[in-house]
RNA sequence: GGAGGCGUGGCAGAGUGGUCGAACGCGCCGCACUCGAAAUGCGGUAUGUCCGAAAGGGCAUCGGAGGUUCGAAUCCUCCCGCCUCCGCCA
């Protein structure tokens, strides 16, 4: 959600932002819209006024002069109801109009119309070279008896999977060892409901667009993909003091994901399932662009050391106007080197919304002279089971065993996966 | 799941149809008194939105959404949350 007086003075901009985005929205019929409904408003609260007035003195009013005053305020009532009905309809539209109003793209975000103009702005580590060709994640895991995917499709149907042994150990492992590398960088670690009310779908931008892709219960509630929802639902009609300000939150939630859409994707293996584990950063600031950019380099950077401290190759995409959500400003993702595929796959994805998400949820903080809306970011710190699959395939030997990154032993309590 | 109770400003707590955006108290801010502080006295102290250069003014808001009424914190309906008891349960 942008700010009306924002968009009325930089049509223009918003416009154009929309159109890097590559969405439809009728500005010009917003804003003539917005003069209806101000004027709407105008005419409404000044019979109103009147009204108020005219209360007064009926209450005063001794019995016989009451009744005839009744009588009047009987039909200026009738005369506002056409204005009154109208006004309810406008708003009904303005409110639509407002919510599809895509956040504007900060200036360095590519243009591009699909996730194929996405730039690589950053690559990191050396990608495996095997003497042997190496195998995918399924080969490797299933032989290890990390996983089982059969009876995950008995049990669960289509994508579904159990993780078992050196898999399970091994998430429990990525989570502790993220628990404590952020946990270590200032972020309060939580842990948060998956199942959240409909209202705060739209708040983040989940809803209505991506509908489709989420799971919801018979009480109407829905299952969340990422704790980003959640997160930001608990501080939703809130006031912060600045000084309480960034919070730095690390969520660990379930998350839900129908992948309606992409039936043909990946359907076998760890890449693309419906519901995984994921710890989130979340972070609440004050509305400074500045502080905005310098946390999104900063969540992701966290990403990507703590990657780097496991020794995944990666690479640093920068996504395009196209491919980017209209609540985002900007939008890194990080991919790590799958060298059976010989492709990369995303592991992170780090945007941030200025106060587009936190007007939606009513989050504010006041500054010293007045209440303004907080800037949100969010960045993955670690998803399980796809990081597995990156970690098996990368750190595979001839024989078929999988060797543990350092940083990882001591949480997993070995340096090797043998059969 | 069943039965009952409750939801009012930063806190506490009045208010059951009419000058109620809301008493009293606490807290907070300013001023006075004081060398200073405490105590005391006086004044101020919700949010959103619209008009306005500003001063100021209008409207809305008593958990949320509807409704009844000339008029709703107060009456009605639905929803949400909290508390107590019963049932069930990791």
């Amino acid at each position: 959600m942008l700010d009306i007086r924002f968009i009325k003075e930089n049509k223009d901009i918003v416009e154009a932002g929309a159109k890097k985005k590559h969405i439809d929205v009728d500005i010009a019929g917003l804003i003539a819209l917005d003069d209806k409904r101000r004027s709407l408003m105008a005419a409404v609260e000044k019979k109103r006024a009147e009204q108020n007035a005219f209360n007064e003195k009926i209450s005063r009013a001794a019995s016989a002069e009451r009744t005839a005053f009744i009588a009047d305020m009987k039909k200026l009532k009738d005369s506002m109801q056409k204005e009154e009905n109208e006004l309810k309809e406008v708003m009904k539209q303005w409110h639509l109009l407002m919510l599809a109003v895509p956040n504007i793209p900060d200036m360095s975000v590519p243009e591009g119309a699909n996730e194929d103009e996405n730039r690589e702005v950053k690559a990191w580590g050396d990608k495996p070279q095997f003497s042997f060709q190496p195998k995918n994640h399924i080969e490797l895991m299933e032989t290890l008896g990390m996983v089982d995917f059969e009876r995950g499709a008995k049990t669960h149907g289509f994508r579904g999977y159990f993780l078992k042994g050196a898999g399970a150990d091994l998430s429990w492992a990525l989570w502790n060892y993220a628990r404590d590398f952020f946990g270590g960088r200032k972020f309060n670690p939580f842990i948060v409901p998956a199942i959240v009310k409909k209202e705060f779908f739209y708040g983040t931008g989940h809803l209505p667009r991506e509908a489709d892709d989420l799971y919801h219960t018979q009480d109407e509630d829905y299952l969340s993909g990422t704790a980003e929802v959640p997160m930001m639902a608990y501080h939703s009609g809130e006031l912060f003091r600045a000084a309480d300000l960034p919070k730095r939150y690390l969520a660990f939630s379930p998350c839900f994901r129908r992948e309606a859409g992409s039936y043909s994707k990946d359907t076998k293996g760890l890449i693309r399932v419906h519901e995984f584990f994921k710890l989130e950063q979340l972070v609440l600031c004050e509305a400074e662009h500045a502080t905005s950019v310098a946390l999104h380099e900063e969540i992701n950077r966290n990403f990507e050391e703590f990657v780097e401290s496991l020794g995944l190759p990666y690479r640093r995409l920068l996504i395009c106007g196209g491919d980017l959500s209209a609540s985002k400003v900007k939008q890194y993702d990080t991919e790590a080197w799958f060298p059976a595929e010989g492709k990369y796959r995303e592991l992170s994805s780090a945007s941030y919304y200025h106060d587009f998400q936190a007007r939606r949820f009513n989050i504010k903080y006041d500054d010293g002279e007045k209440r303004r809306y907080v800037h949100s970011l969010n960045c993955t710190a670690v998803a399980t089971p796809r990081i597995i699959a990156a970690i098996v395939e990368n750190f595979q030997e001839a024989d078929g065993i999988v060797k543990i990154p350092g940083v990882l032993q001591k949480y997993f309590g070995k340096s090797v996966i043998t059969k």
